[in-house]
DNA sequence: TATCTAGTTTAAAATCATTCTAAAGAGCCT
DNA sequence: AGGCTCTTTAGAATGATTTTAAACTAGATA
């Protein structure tokens, strides 16, 4: 099976049409590689990679790619929105002096004890950010 | 000590000059009760008092509270800021849905292990997020 | 393969929270 | 009171993201 089928494959099956440029993005972004994406950091990748998408594509694709779990939201901040192409469940330190995020492997983080959900709700997810600093500050 | 003294005195603790808008804002958020703010909700809650603090100010005092350590920033959407006046370490329920959030008290989560910061860093916060959904969805 | 239609993409305009600006105002020290 | 600095103000500017309406395309059908 070419690349390009199997990205497509993939989208098809997250009740995506595959078009150009969703597999155009889908083969950046869903490689199995462990990253952290803005929309324009991605626009910048797809232009390097000779192609061209337009802003709200990229935008839509983005979210729509986040609906569908193949990418997560990261909430650090909300000067712009981060995706993370690691879908399963870890956590990340954030220093926020260089804007900078880096994963924590799940194990790493061990919860003991959570609180009941309220009524009528159940857990979706735990979120973890441990936020850090350089110490000679 | 009138409430205005008190709310002056704590500012300038804090190494802000107590200013009208300021202590206002003080008086408002500062009062010991625990909620969560936007710098829209604030700006409502101050016309209803039949004041006037314009944007601008709402969201530097906003900023230099927290700077203070007087409020905490949440961040668990990149729509808007919201601020706690509890900054007690606690940690959150949200639910997307309908964009709610839930303090946790400290202890009914219990991290059992954390990792070490990245060398030359330390942990100046762990923030845990849990999202919740109601159960019919 | 030609045709159709719903879903997509596009560039540009619109939105909206937040920050910046330059001028007017207010603490506070002497 | 005088004066210096910090604040506030209204409005303009910024910048990420969403919306728009028109042009396009994937995929189903004939």
């Amino acid at each position: 099976m070419t690349p390009k089928a199997h990205f497509a494959e993939k989208l098809r099956l997250a009740g995506l049409r595959p078009t150009r440029q969703r597999v155009a993005i889908a083969t950046l972004l869903l490689d199995g590689r462990h990253r952290h994406v803005t929309a324009d950091s991605l626009t910048e990748e797809i232009t390097t990679a000779g192609l061209h998408v337009s802003g709200g594509t990229v935008y839509n694709t983005l979210n729509q790619f986040t609906e569908a779990g193949l990418l997560r939201r990261v909430m650090v901040h909300n000067d712009y929105s981060l995706f993370d192409t690691n879908t399963d469940h870890h956590h990340h330190f954030y220093e926020a002096e260089n804007d900078q995020l880096v994963d924590i492997p799940h194990d790493d983080v061990i919860l003991a004890q959570l609180p009941a959900a309220p009524d009528g709700h159940e857990i979706k997810a735990v979120d973890v950010v441990i936020h850090i600093q350089s110490k000679n500050s």
